[in-house]
DNA sequence: TCGGCTACCTTGTAATGCATGGTACCTGGC
DNA sequence: GCCAGGTACCATGCATTACAAGGTAGCCGA
């Protein structure tokens, strides 16, 4: 989520329907929605209303310092977890 | 732990320690003995009670059929799980 | 016989994915 | 005016799971 915020902000249904064009990556609302407030709590997103040019105003989510770091991190554990993963199973360089 | 267990028997105290050796895939006995039981639970392994050379009797896990599959179908999952992370985070091909 | 090592396992807690259901705003047709 | 449908947000409850902590017991050597 995170990631998906780096590039610049979104609201939450967008966020549902860009990792909906991510094969794996599907979720739903009832994902999203606690994992946004948890992130909010932490203090790794900024949030601000934005008016809709059609229906109800909506909570736009961006990257704070915290959750720039956050990610930074992540993509660090990721790449070791990853490769430990791809070690075990040995799928390495294989593709889908 | 099915990728562990395809290349054959072992116990519970052997695999911790193999995982202790794979960067980012330490476990704990608190963590591996109740997935052991869930596995042991859903048929994906088969146990056999063998001798120590010293020491108390260990527990031997092996792949059967369900678990052998079940490794071969989270595979593929994981290919487009692990493709679709690296590809949101942009670490395709990143080392660590 | 007793301390230390090895090995197995259970219990309780916290985190989290998701289904489900609810509230509210906005627009267009009648 | 009003209401049905679409959009958007969010909370609640359940099942799963990682882990810390603690418990039981076999084996061996001093």
């Amino acid at each position: 989520m995170l990631a998906l915020l780096s590039s610049g902000e979104r609201y939450g249904v967008e966020l549902v329907r860009a990792l909906a064009d991510v094969d794996g990556m599907e979720i739903t609302e009832g994902t999203l929605y606690p994992l946004l407030s948890r992130l909010r709590r932490d203090g790794q997103v900024t949030t601000s209303w934005q008016e809709s040019p059609s229906g109800p105003p909506r909570r736009y989510y961006g990257l704070s310092n915290v959750g720039r770091q956050a990610l930074h991190e992540f993509r660090d554990e990721w790449i070791r977890y990853r490769d430990a993963v791809d070690k075990l199973l040995g799928t390495a360089g294989a593709a889908s």
